[in-house]
DNA sequence: GCCAAGCTTGGC
DNA sequence: GCCAAGCTTGGC
């Protein structure tokens, strides 16, 4: 279903984005529930046949948003994505059980090839601000394996502002095992888990930067009512899939490497030309220095 | 002088880092002032001939480093580039004349060919927390020229976080005027001038994130004893010699195409499979997969 | 391993 | 025009 949801992406890039991302969306909503859940646990990774910074990376972007909107909606969340673009947070979820809060999310999708992660790229601090007086809670869900592993600024600054940092893996996890908000179970403290954290003596000042994944999902199966030996298992799980799926990629890319050596001379310098983007430098250039002109 | 200097850090670029960086130290220490003070003028913007993501490049930064750093010394200051690499500012100045203050800096250059430059690559909220609770003051110095001119988050940002937004433009005009530190003269207000804007009313909370580059002219100037009219024109130089530059850079890019034109076909293949870094992207994916797989 | 130094395309 | 969505190499 993951297969052909890139597909459908791809097919419907070349429209207008805004009907692509209606297209979109009607096929994510549509999905059996079962066939939806599959897609959660895949759509953190970025196919590699999906082109860097084209229009297609774009509206697969747009789609992880509105399958984490449909996340939140299953968990008992009511849900939207937004349209906006600078500025502002992905998708917005609200509590229908009485307890009176709503959150901001920002859904991150990388390619397994994708070399450093940032922590600018995180963008922790902005996207806390984001929550604006409106809103309590702000939650980020990336790839699980993609996290930093031992220490990073962004544990630090989560830690500070509050924001929740979860991942497609944690969210898989709750829909796997039905989780559901109700009048009588709450996700408030899921969302809430960094500021609990902040406030555990044992995540001494010092070491504010440390990776508080392990403690994250402590946190979630406590919820769950689940052992950390199972929760452990469901992870290995995800991990597995994506050695899986790392194979496939590989592929593609030997794919890439056998079709360029049968390139005629021709076709290699003008698409060398193109790939090292000469043109568009000196386009670049040209329009700074005209801006500068007048 | 600064193609002299560029050509320098191509030279030493093939040494150990940071013998590198002692020789581009002892040159950039060794010039006359009106030839260091030529440098700082074409300094923050980087030659299109250093290599994208190569040593050079962050060779050529560490440069940038060192010339702010002398820039400080030059106003009456005290100041050291610092050897750190995350979560650090890149310069320590402090001042000597019985002000008792001292500032974090960081220098930032884009080639002219550069595209978007995102509010996330300014690291405004790092910056402020890289000053930690030693130095009082913290500056950001980037290309004049390639600050959003209409608004940003970068500005609000600022006004929040008490960040200084200067320019290697506005750095350069106060050495051409020989501005300088002393018992009698401090400068402290300019690196304060963002707390003094955020307690400007005509700044409206609602306008937070307009260019606030007009208002910092207006600072320095009167800071100097010179008249808008005077400093603009000052400005207006700077702009001058910029598009100069740019037709010497975009000459760069053509020779390039030139010489692509005449590849072979092997030469061509190989090189474009390199420039696709397909071969990177297979080890990358291996590299994570077998992470995964222990 | 983290993330500084850089970087591009295209949606609003 | 701004900056969301992505991205790489190499120094510590």
């Amino acid at each position: 279903m993951f297969d052909l949801l890139t597909e459908k992406i791809k097919e419907y890039s070349t429209n207008d984005f805004k009907k692509a991302t209606e297209s979109v969306r009607k096929f994510i909503d549509n999905m059996k529930e079962e066939e939806f859940k599959d897609v959660v646990k895949e759509v953190g990774v970025i196919p590699e046949h999906i082109s860097h910074d084209s229009t297609e990376e774009k509206l697969y972007s747009k789609a992880s948003d509105i399958v984490l909107s449909r996340c939140f909606r299953m968990l008992g969340l009511a849900s939207i994505d937004l349209n906006e673009r600078g500025d502002s947070a992905d998708i917005i979820a609200e509590s229908k059980s009485g307890y009176n809060y709503s959150l901001v999310a920002d859904a991150k999708c990388f390619r397994l090839s994708r070399t450093a992660r940032n922590q600018k790229d995180y963008k922790i601090t902005n996207l806390s601000a984001w929550r604006g007086s409106e809103h309590e809670y702000c939650v980020l869900v990336a790839p699980y394996y993609q996290y930093p592993q031992t220490r990073s600024q962004i544990y630090s600054n989560s830690l500070d502002k509050g924001v929740c940092l979860l991942s497609w893996e944690h969210i898989s996890i709750l829909l796997e095992n039905n989780i559901r908000e109700t009048e009588t179970f709450s996700l408030e403290s899921i969302w809430n888990a960094s500021s609990m954290m902040a406030r555990d003596s044992s995540l001494a000042f010092a070491n504010a930067q440390k990776c508080f994944l392990p403690k994250m999902n402590e946190y979630i199966a406590k919820k769950m009512g689940v052992e950390m030996e199972q929760f452990n298992l469901f992870l290995s799980e995800y991990r597995k899939q994506i050695i899986a799926r790392g194979k496939d990629e590989i592929m593609y890319w030997n794919g890439c490497v056998d079709e360029i050596r049968k390139y005629s001379k021709e076709r290699a310098i003008s698409e060398l030309i193109e790939t090292k983007k000469l043109q568009e430098k000196i386009r670049t250039i040209s329009a700074y220095v005209e801006r500068l002109d007048k």
